[in-house]
DNA sequence: ATATATATATGCTAATAGGATATATGTCAA
DNA sequence: TTGACATATATCCTATTAGCATATATATAT
């Protein structure tokens, strides 16, 4: 009856998944769509596994709601239609606010390490 | 009547902040208490500001719980008595667990940047 | 006396994630 | 030709977390 700790463990919790930049970035210079998406966004390593279908539909039509993206039905080609996404300037403005704000992170997560290191040298 | 458009705004919604591993490095080493971490967290820069107390001293009573710290108070001194935290073995581990985790996130994102990058040079 | 800084704590609401599940279409093999 | 499977999108419910306001109390400075 451990579950309850285990919820609470906060690298099984929720973490920083970059799910909105990842769609966005998916979508940057190429036009796609959910599935498809799913299958790649894992590549940039914010998840673990496969993106989850529900979360990365949600995104999509939050994002399109908010302007970033745009969709048309594609009953072309093979299999179910599919609801395919270009991303429009808007989007890719957000992408860059995105990608600023991931180059801080990045930064600050580099000092943080270094000073945990540091402190751990001092101890050991 | 934007409020609704700027609460889903991604860069001012949910963000990583990493506060249960700033507080865990704040107290590594030396232990301190609730209102000098909220002074001394921001300097990691993952908050903008100081960090909101509500948050602060609900996070310090869920890792106590979780076994991660332990307080006990300090009615010496001077000003209003403190609740003084001290880091466990756990809390050393869990700190270690989270810093891995913030050099895989380090990593994912200078690739992330890096990919952004050369699309935004092929596009321009 | 009273305003301010120090210090901890709780309550309520909104946003987000997790996970299951529903629905529908086309392909392929037995 | 039917049943399994891959493709494809969408919604529902609950648990978790964040955001923000506010309550409470003590010491210090004016």
């Amino acid at each position: 009856m451990n579950q309850i700790k285990k919820k609470r463990h906060p690298l099984q919790g929720k973490q920083e998944r970059y799910i909105q930049p990842s769609i966005l970035l998916g979508l940057y210079g190429k036009p796609s769509y959910g599935y498809e998406l799913i299958q790649n966004i894992q590549k940039f390593g914010f998840l673990k596994g496969q993106a989850p279908p529900g979360m990365i539909y949600r995104h999509l039509r939050q994002i399109e709601e908010d302007g970033l993206v745009l969709s048309e039905w594609d009953t072309e080609g093979t299999g179910p239609a599919r609801r395919v996404y270009n991303i429009t300037p808007e989007g890719e403005e957000m992408l860059a606010i995105w990608v600023e704000y991931m180059e801080t992170q990045s930064k600050n997560l580099s000092s943080f390490i270094k000073q945990y290191k540091q402190r751990l040298k001092e101890s050991g």
